[in-house]
Order: structure tokens, then sequence, then C-alpha cells
DNA sequence: ATAATAGTGTCTCTAAGACATTATATT
DNA sequence: AATATAATGTCTTAGAGACACTATTAT
């Protein structure tokens, strides 16, 4: 069994130069919502490797610093945006993967209301697949022209697209991409953007309803030239 | 946009001792069920640091290898195996994971028909909680006692059976815990282990042969004191 | 024949889809 | 009043669970 005496004495004699190591990035796809389209963030990368292609804001791990928090510093860096949902979506590690040297990509996909970001860099992802067969995915611009995308980032969207889809299923994620406040169309329609297919209304209805993970305030939307409908809340539960 | 040129022009000049790097390992949770239980194949460590401690079998990353050829690497140095169901799980890098230096773990699991491991280092997993719930888990000794474990290692372990049985809620993944050929009943125990509830027989079937991913192969078991139950094999079509 | 498990048929119950109806806002 | 969408009620349908019944092997 170990000590903590032997363990210090090991310290000691360790020297972490012995080996070669890889570099350590995080990547980040900052999904949103917005006129009914599933937008990405991109930077256009203004430097060597891959000057001219876009990418997903990301940053080398610093030594002290845990992967979240590099996946933070990022977005807060390059996207200026914090508080947002981030989870960790897949390590990539090809080994040719960054022309500079090895590099590894430990990749994020982040959701936030597109009312928080200023839609600048905000484009739109085209997805050439169905439900969940996954592969990379496409950004366009504004004219509709694909964006050259750096590195591996087309299979880090394609993936988190991918997750976001299975999500979907069994989860009523969609509220991390709008205001506190929201109503059941408006999730809705996130929900169908992402899936790519309609939804029937009325069992999405009883599903986000029985979810028990929506709350609903008894206030109601205003400025809609109809009948406004409630507005509901996250209740902050266990997600299952 | 960039040129190939330009590229080579920044490669001659970058530097990759510039930056200081976390060393990157894999570590593998191998599971397999045999006598109705999860089993996971850990080591001791003999050497600093937590030497005595159980680990799952890792290893460093190299340089110009895959992070699934380190994984499977670590599979055939320490288990002693080769082709197995591997897929990666999640990637471990908190600050203080491992008291050397930064060390992050991508970490993977890897399913195995029991019958094909010496079973000399396989111990028993015991699943503190229900459902995906998710947690770390304990790994025990044939006695009864819990085996110590190394570093965050019951934290990858227990994100491992969070997934199997997540996964398990929609594919017949279980086969691969199961020689090529096996009855329907023997898939049944297999799911049953792994999520830790008793499944209905009758609807377990019919998922099963709906699912389009077993192929009755017209032969029988033999050497059972009943009548014997029909052989299938699983069909290599496409995972949904 | 008896024991034991494999495999099938059918009933019930629950949840999703479809559709009709009522409710409530704006113009 | 006309229009548009919200919200509810109910019928139909598909799949899961429950259970009874038949089939096939060994002893």
């Amino acid at each position: 069994m170990s000590t903590a005496s032997e363990d210090r004495e090991f310290l000691e004699t360790y020297d972490p130069a012995e080996f070669d190591r890889p570099s350590v990035a995080v990547d980040v796809a900052l999904l949103t919502v917005s006129d009914g389209v599933l937008r990405v963030l991109v930077v256009e990368r203004e430097e060597a490797p891959q000057a001219g292609r876009w990418s997903l804001p990301g940053t080398f791990v610093g030594m002290a610093e845990s992967l979240e928090d590099a996946a933070r510093r990022a977005l807060a860096t390059k996207a200026h945006v914090a508080d947002v949902f981030l989870e960790q979506l897949y390590t990539f590690g090809a080994p040719d993967r960054d022309p500079r040297t090895r590099v590894l990509s430990v990749a994020y996909y982040a959701l936030v209301d597109a009312g928080r970001l200023s839609s600048a860099e905000l484009r739109r992802v085209r997805v050439p697949w169905e439900g969940e067969e996954g592969g990379p995915v496409e950004v366009v611009a504004a004219d509709g022209e694909a964006l050259p995308l750096a590195f591996d980032h087309a299979e880090i969207l394609g993936m988190a697209v991918k997750r976001l889809r299975g999500k979907l299923d069994y989860t009523p994620i969609g509220f991390q991409l709008l205001p506190e406040r929201f109503t059941l169309r408006q999730l809705q329609d996130v929900h169908e953007t992402i899936l790519g297919r309609p939804l029937n209304k009325d069992s999405f209805r009883r599903r986000m309803l029985a979810s028990g993970q929506l709350e609903a305030t008894g206030e109601r939307e205003d400025e809609v030239e109809h009948r406004p409908a409630e507005l509901f809340c996250f209740t902050h539960r266990s997600a299952l």
C-alpha cells in the first residue's frame, strides 16, 4: 500500500521532462438558435497555421487550470460570454490533426440564448445528415457559401450536433438556448430546429410538462398579435 | 486564406518547447460479465506514486500514436487481450488528479466476453447508485473487501458504468460481452446484470428481435437439462 | 410422466399521434 | 366580428408489461 512518505520520495526524483508530451488544447462549439436556424460561433484565424480558415474558439490548457476552466476562458476571451451551459464532448487526438506538433483537442460544446450574444460571428450550421447518423457539418456565411474550417473542426462541430440531438430525445435541454422565461411554442421551435424535423405539438406539450423540469410562471407573453401563451421557466432539479 | 507555403514558413519558426505541456495518459476500464456479476480488470500498482493501490490499465500516449492505439496498447500490454470493443469515455483533467505533475487521462471503456480473459485480475464492481445517477463505484476483492483505487479511477469506472447503462437502453450492446453465438436468455442476463434490475422477458425478446441487430442461426444450445434455446449472433449493421 | 425452460398468443395499460373543440388575445 | 394562436379533450394506434398456454428437451 502506498504511503505518503514513499510518494514524497518518488516525487523528488521524478523528472517530468523525461518524456515528450503532446500539447493540449480545448475547443468549444458555442451553439445557439436564432431565426429558426442553428448557429455556431467561429472566428477567422489570423495567424498560421491555417490563417484565413475559420475555427471554433479555443486555447491551450494552462498547467494549473482545469479543462473546463480553460474552455470557459476561451469563451470569455474570444466570444465575450460567460455563465453558459458547457459540457465536455470528446477528445480529438489524431496524430496529424495539427501541422505544428502533436496537439490534442479536448472539445466542449456550449449552449446560450442568442439574445446574450452580439451576432457578429454567428454563422449558420448546415447539417448534411439525418437523425443521429453523425459526420462533419458545414458552416455557411450569410451569402450561403460554406466557410473553410480549420483543422478537424467540422468533425468536432458535427459531433456537437449529434450529441445535442441525442440529448434532446430525453431531456428538455433546449431551454439552455432560450431566455429565462419562454413559451412552450418557443421551446418546441428550438427542438425542431436542432432535430431538423417537425414535432407533434400535443405530444411535445405533454412530454415537457410531464418531465417535471418546467414550471409555469403564471405570467404570459405580450406584444403578440394573438392570444398570448403562458411563460415557463426551468426548475433546477436533478437532470434524470 | 491559408496557403501551404505560409504554413511551411510558420512551422520552421515554431518552437514546440515554448510552452509547458501536461502529460497525457489513457486509462481503460475493461468490463466483462461473469457469474451474473459485472467485473473489471484492475492491476496493483508496483511503483510510486500510489504503489499498492489498484488501477485501471493505462499508459502514456506516444507522440505519434493515436489515442485509441494507445488504449489498445495498454490493453495488450497489461491485460493481454486484443480485438475488443473499445470506445472513448471522457477526459479527466483535474489539475491535482496525479501527484507527479499535470497528467490528463483520456479514459476509454472496453467490453469483452469473459471467456476470452484469464480471470486472474477480474474483480467485482459494486455500484452504489441506481439507474443512471452516476458517481464513483467500488471494486471489491473475492473476500468482499473494497480495494483502494489509485488516482480518480473510481470516478472513471463509475462513468463507464453509467455510460454502459445508458447505451443499453437503446442498443443491444450486451453481445459484446458474450461469445459469438448466444441465447436471448444469456443476453437478457447480461443486460440485467449491468442495469442492476430485472427486465420483462417478453418485452426484452420483442425489443431485441425488432432491433434488427440479431440474427437467428438456426442452431440450438446443448448441454442443458431442459429445452435448448436457439442461438443468435450479432448482425454487423449500422448501429442506429 | 415430470421438471424445467423456450417460445407464442393475447389482453391490458400507457404514451404518442391525430384531430376537434374551446379559450383568449389583437385588429 | 374576424383572425390567430393557446390550451384542452378525446379517439386511435403502437409498444410495454403481464400472464396464460403450448413446445421441446433431459431425466
